[in-house]
Order: C-alpha cells, then sequence, then structure tokens
DNA sequence: CTAATAGTGTCTTTAAGACAGTATTGA
DNA sequence: TCAATACTGTCTTAAAGACACTATTAG
C-alpha cells in the first residue's frame, strides 16, 4: 500500500527580455534529466517527496537544489495520479506527482543557476519535454493566464515598486495582447490593487512616471479559504488532514 | 521514500429539501469511522489509493463503496500534504490525501446510501469532523460558489430537463442570495449556456413554465486545457507524467 | 374572477473600451 | 524646438440590476 512514490514538480514563470521580437517575453526554467527514463531530455525541476517535509516545503527544496530559485509566489497547481505515468520508455515505479506553480520576479530570476543541464527557455514554445510535462506547462500557462484577468498575479512578476507602465507590460507579454494605458489605469486605482508610493521613477528618457507598490490587503498568491490559515471561530489551529482510512461503512440499512 | 500512503477524499454536494428554513439547501454526505484516529467522528468518504488504480479512479471506487454515490461531475480540489495530518490524537502514519469535489442531482443523491454510519449533513453547519476535514468542506464550499459566478456548475445539481425557475434556485441557494427571475432569464439566454427543449413542465399549480435542455458545447466540470485530453498538435497521446526522479543538476557553472 | 408563477420591456447605473487631448521630461 | 511617454477627459457600447408590466395556467 505505501508502494506509491510521491513527487513535486514546479512550472516557474518569469519576465525576462527576449532577443528577438518584442523586448520581453515569458520564459521558465528546465532542468536536463541525467537518470534513464527521459535521460538527457528537459523537464520540470523537481524530486521525491521526503518522509519528514511538507509536500510545499519538498517543491521549495527542490527548486533551490536544482534551480537556486526561492520564488515568493508558489501555489499548488494540480496533482497527477495516472497509473500509465512512467509507462513512457521503462515501465517504472508508480508514482504521484503534486505540481505547484510559481512566479519570480526579474531580479530573482537572475540568481537562479544557468549551465548546460538548467536553462531558460520560452514558455510558449519548450523544448520536446520528459513524460507529460508539455501537457503540464500548457495548463500552468492557461491558470497563469485566466488568473491574471481576475486576480492580481502579476504583481508578483515585479519588485516592490513599480510603474503602471511595467505592471501593464506584465499583462500584455502574459496575455498577449496589447492594452490601453488610460483605461488600464483607471482599472488599477479603480481596483484598488495598487497605491502610488508619492515618488517617481527618475533617469528614464521622458517624464518620470509615478511609483507605485503592492496593495497588501490580502495574500497575493490566494488559495480562498486555506490562506486565512488560523481560523478563530471554528476550533484548533488547522492542520491539514490526513483522510479517513477506508471508512467501510458498517452496518447498512439502518433508519 | 516509498513510505508515504496517499488517500483521496471527495467532498460531494446536493441540493435537496430541507425541513426548516427555505425548502431547499446544500447537503453533503459524511460517514462515520470506525477505526481509531477519530474513531465515531464524521468524515468525508474516501480512503487509500491502490497501487493499480488512477487516483480519480480511487475517488470514484471509494464513493462507490461507502456512500453508493457516482457522481458525473467529479473534479479535484486540493491536495493536502503537510506532515503533522495525522498527528492529532495518535501520531499515525504519513498520509498525503488527494481531495475532489462532486456534484450530484437529487435522483442520483436518493440512490445513496443513508444509515447510522453514512448520511447526509448540512454544508453550511456539518458535525464536528475528523481530522481537518472542516476545513476542507468549507474550502470545497468556496470553490463551488466562486465556480459557480463563472461557469455553469450550476448545471450539474439539475437533470437532463429543467426549468428556469429551478436552476435559479440552484444559484439562490448556493449562493445565499435572491436572484432577480427576469435578469436571470437574460443571462442563461444570452450566455448561450441552455437551450428550450421546445417542451412545457405540466402538471404545475400554474403557467407551464419551458423545459431547457445543458448546452454541451464544452465539458461542464472544466479543468481548462487539461479535459482536451490528446492533443493533435504535439505529439503522443498524454500519459499523465511521473515527474524527474531528482535531477541533480550536474556540472554547473558551464556556459 | 383570483392567486400564483412565467415571461417581456424598459429605465438606470456601472464598467469597459476607443480615442482625442494635455503634461512633462531629455536631448 | 521635437520625440516620446505620462496622464486626463469624454464619448460609445455593453452588461447588470431594479422594477413595472403582460401572459397563462389552476381552481
Amino acid at each position: 500500500m505505501g508502494d506509491i512514490e510521491v513527487a513535486v514538480s514546479t512550472v516557474i514563470f518569469a519576465l525576462r527580455p527576449d532577443r528577438c521580437a518584442r523586448g520581453t517575453a515569458l520564459w521558465l526554467p528546465l532542468v536536463r534529466r541525467i537518470k534513464e527514463p527521459y535521460a538527457g531530455r528537459w523537464a520540470l525541476p523537481g524530486g521525491p517527496v521526503r518522509r519528514d517535509e511538507d509536500v510545499e516545503q519538498a517543491a521549495r527544496r527542490t527548486l533551490l537544489e536544482t534551480t537556486a530559485l526561492a520564488p515568493k509566489y508558489l501555489e499548488q497547481l494540480y496533482t497527477f495520479g495516472q497509473v500509465e505515468r512512467a509507462a513512457e520508455p521503462v515501465p517504472g515505479p508508480r508514482v504521484i506527482s503534486v505540481v505547484y506553480w510559481a512566479l519570480v520576479r526579474p531580479e530573482e530570476a537572475e540568481h537562479g543557476i544557468e549551465d548546460e543541464n538548467v536553462g531558460w527557455h520560452l514558455a510558449d514554445a519548450p523544448p520536446g519535454l520528459a513524460f507529460d510535462h508539455a501537457t503540464i506547462v500548457r495548463y500552468a500557462l492557461w491558470r497563469l493566464r485566466t488568473k491574471m484577468e481576475y486576480s492580481r498575479v502579476a504583481q508578483a512578476f515585479l519588485g516592490d515598486t513599480f510603474t503602471l507602465a511595467q505592471l501593464r507590460e506584465v499583462y500584455e507579454v502574459v496575455l498577449e495582447r496589447t492594452l490601453d494605458p488610460a483605461n488600464f489605469r483607471r482599472q488599477m486605482e479603480s481596483s484598488g490593487a495598487v497605491e502610488p508610493t508619492g515618488d517617481y521613477l527618475v533617469g528614464g528618457r521622458h517624464r518620470p512616471p509615478r511609483l507605485y507598490r503592492h496593495r497588501e490587503t490580502r495574500d497575493l498568491a490566494d488559495n480562498g479559504p486555506l490562506t486565512r490559515r488560523q481560523d478563530v471561530v471554528g476550533s484548533r489551529p488547522t492542520s491539514t488532514n490526513p483522510t479517513p482510512t477506508n471508512p467501510t461503512s458498517g452496518s447498512r440499512q439502518t433508519p
């Protein structure tokens, strides 16, 4: 029964300058596999969950170990639990993967490792990936774009202060369409997601734009009621359940 | 390493008549635990994942075994993977739970088992639950309400044909507020989510309302790109990956 | 007929989008 | 001065909501 391995993988997105086309594009770091199933192919950073660490903690640890990244925004994406997952070239062991997705700021991204085994790739067109990681990346991209429309995730791509033009560029690059600066400004200001610092960004070639900061009314990575960790109302400090172990409903037919 | 158990739990919602207050309320089935951690307490139906079954399949199986329910709408909710999950009364084994949520129609709900160990409870105010199942139920409720606003999940509570008043009642009960019948009608008709069958519901006390059916343009339980299983563009038929097993980025510092 | 629900029409408010116009900087 | 970006104002359109009004049934 304890015959199933649990692993984590993480899809990390960052905005980085792009040589061709427009200035900026969406990138994600990949690591090259060295062991056999898919050896030599690119894959999402990850690894097995240790017995004594939380699953999210495992995601952070493997990320740090393989890419040296420590993203502030980290959220669970989906758990992939099909039986035939490892059955591609070699019928390996049964592995269930809890996949996370992360957003890092440009400065954070710079601290990441880059060598022949760890590198950034365009999120739109990643190279041939191991396992079904291509599907996972596509799903993560869909989640990012969807969440962009109704939340403030875009701010996770930026530093503590930023101009509205920078924030707008995040939206434009991720959603792949241009936005009207005037309307964008109005929306951001009326939504209360940002607030002006009072400072201006000097050194630009033209009129210095106002600087803004995140308005941390709520956490950026919102998982609904999961973020509000300790409830005041309910009971104990909310541990994260181990599920009923086979309840086998005993005596049925009892009104 | 294979020292971790993987289990599933499912939060099932159904609309059922309520004795007090308004006619209908949101209910969910719970099972009574018979084994020791939390023996006697109510818990979500679920159980361990077998080595040879998909995780989703495990959710369906345990649901059928314990409650005799086979919901059409079943979707992954979240995976709970903290270390201290089982550590409440007895420091049990490490268990990671993949939690699903399901919606069942009234007729489906009637087929469910009901005895002293399996019973329906008000989703708003469940009894004292085992583990952190109260948190999970609260989270599932939040997801249901959130998803209700932008998708067509409401239809999963109803049969093949229904009146707009019935559909509106689903929204009203779940969202806990009344909706304007006129505006609701317009929204539903313009969204293209439903289409009139041409028939009318006779036998009512008053003017017979038009019957509608789901417009199955897309799947009800949409998981973004995950539902579109086989891609035509990409490559192979999309298996569901087993994650890279510890890539340990080899030779760093290589430009 | 009345009671009750089904369904339509219309007005107001709000937000999104298009786009013209003004402001402020470096060179 | 000019180019380029920052920022403001205003018009149009679409959707949401409030709510009056008509339609059709059972009894």
